[in-house]
DNA sequence: AGACTTACTGTAATCGATTACAGTCGGCGG
DNA sequence: CCGCCGACTGTAATCGATTACAGTAAGTCT
């Protein structure tokens, strides 16, 4: 590999010139080094780089599972600004293990300028303590806790929860089911006290054997909704909190032969690419996710880029809500008690 | 930041023991240095480890689109055996565009030990021109024709697809349908071979008017499917070679009201972790598309730790046929040429 | 006791870039 | 012709680790 020394001696210049040449400034040996620099193919040592400047071109991004669609979507977010600004990814996948996550973020910082956690817990004792971190720092959908504050790029989570609730109540429902995530999260405890208020607000009784509190995995919808569906008196409607959770909620009805919406009304947070095409097409509340990403890009490139004087800011993105076949009205003879 | 120095001098010793430290050689001063090190909060700076080591612990992976479920799988698995190994991830997001895939090429074989590249096409002018490139690198899904032959991770493309065609042929299907990728990738070319061999093999007329090459991509599909419905004498069967054509071929029966499997039985090639909640459950060729990205990943990791003696090897991964809900029989008044 | 081995240890060179500092050169005004 | 200014150039220090090489101390064997 030819380094800037090579370089240097076949243009006849000394490393400082070809340096300057390769920062853009004015030398008046240009030609010869450019012409240096295409016969050898020379590559800048980025470890060198990195060594001398102190910067690497890179940040890192952590997730707690590439394959949930909302997470891919997010981290092209990312990649779209990351690309434009010239940096590098560095992806880490925690598993959705908060040691794991704990060790990524330990790990990531070293290598990188910056980075975009979108975080399992609120708080942990030294998990997601990045307090010590001592380099700019973006979490998605999560409340910051630490004494240490930093951005964050939300969506309007009560919003997006309302709407859902709004939308079953005026469709005559009023046992409404709610499956969450763990309340430690943030979109966890925003999404359920959203549904708790809007329940409250619209005079609906919240029956707490329909409040389900889960685990934002397929696995923890599916086996919510069977818990409710084995309920003396069941729902007629169910908000599921994420798009997994709905998945899993949708298998558990499949399972039990439970027709939506005429048996049940559903609701999801976070669209799927797909969900036009289950059968009935999925009513769920959208988010911007890939611009939900490239916000946080947007922001953590500003901090990399010297503002650290400016106060934390916290962007919230607007959600809507998107009507298709899974949710009906209310039938009469629905929610009696069975027992 | 406290560097070697710094811990070098708190516990009185010269920085080579405490880099031995480091390096698990045993030192006699292991515990003053391991109490300095603890008490400065010492972390070794990557950038001149990887200077002087010239290795980077790190490995590229680059995909066409990480919101693909297939890719987000296959990065999991790479993310599995990074981290067994200590290796951190720099993703690339080539949009599928060729040129973006180029220079990610670029970017990150400087900044990692080798690649993973999950190609757009087989052959392009300097595009995945991996020839120059002086690392390990290992395709996914690529046949190598370059000068340079490296390490590639196959799935069975014949024999999934010989299983899909075979399946509908069981069926009573003679109007076989094909949605396929570019030909000049290697799914795409081969899925092409496996299903022209199969029809052929088992006496099946290949109309060419039902053989639609289209692009991998959710659109190609549905448009591919739509002209296919269009066709005077439609076909009863259709096998889509990836897993979003599959999708957008579902999109486009659902909007002309075709019933899947009444009217025309669908395969599609690779699981989709929601194929039983489609209506009805998709049937399709599975394959292990975590595996996959294991398996290239262990097969770079050993290059990379020095293996670049032994011929590249090429791992081809074996494929299952998943029969549920979207294929059936084929009805006797099918296919009937309405012209 | 002396020779030799074993097992560490420290010094200093090195990786390949960037950049502060101190020139050098040419042109222009007086 | 001189002095000064602007625009570039080169030398050499520097970033923070690893490691070849040359010790050195302690232990072992005869």
């Amino acid at each position: 590999m030819a380094t800037i020394q090579d370089v240097a001696a076949a243009a006849g210049v000394s490393t400082a010139s070809v340096s300057r040449h390769l920062a853009g400034q004015p030398v008046r040996t240009a030609d010869a080094i450019a012409r240096a620099i295409d016969e050898l193919g020379y590559q800048p040592n980025i470890s060198a780089r990195n060594l001398r400047t102190g910067r690497h071109a890179a940040i890192g991004v952590i997730v707690p599972d590439v394959t949930n669609p909302f997470f891919a979507a997010l981290i092209k977010g990312v990649q779209q600004e990351a690309r434009a600004a010239g940096v590098q990814i560095l992806l880490g996948n925690s598993d959705e293990d908060p040691a794991q996550e704990n060790a990524l973020i330990g790990e990531l910082s070293q290598r990188t300028d910056g980075i975009i956690i979108a975080p399992l817990v609120e708080e942990g004792r030294s998990a997601t303590d990045v307090a010590r971190l001592r380099m700019p720092v973006v979490f998605v959908d999560r409340e910051s806790r630490e004494r240490r504050e930093v951005d964050r790029v939300m969506v309007d989570n009560l919003g997006g929860t309302r709407l859902a609730v709004e939308h079953l109540a005026a469709l005559g429902h009023t046992r409404i089911a709610f499956i969450g995530g763990p309340l430690t999260s943030t979109p966890g405890r925003q999404r359920h006290a959203g549904f708790l208020d809007t329940m409250r607000e619209h005079d609906l009784m919240v029956d707490e054997r329909l409040v389900v509190i889960a685990d934002f995995r397929e696995s923890g919808g599916h086996d919510a909704m069977h818990a409710l569906w084995r309920e003396q008196s069941r729902p007629t409607a169910v908000f599921a909190a994420n798009n997994v959770m709905t998945l899993g909620a949708l298998r558990a009805l499949d399972e039990v032969g439970a027709r939506v919406p005429d048996d049940i009304s559903v609701v999801g947070f976070d669209d799927l690419s797909f969900a036009t095409l289950l059968r009935p097409p999925l009513t769920v509340v959208r988010r911007p996710e890939v611009e939900q990403g490239a916000a946080a890009a947007r922001l953590l490139l500003d901090r990399v880029d010297g503002d650290t004087g400016s106060p934390p800011v916290s962007v919230t993105l607007a959600v809507e809500l998107v009507v298709r076949g899974s949710t009906g009205v209310a039938r009469p003879d629905d929610g009696i008690d069975r027992g």
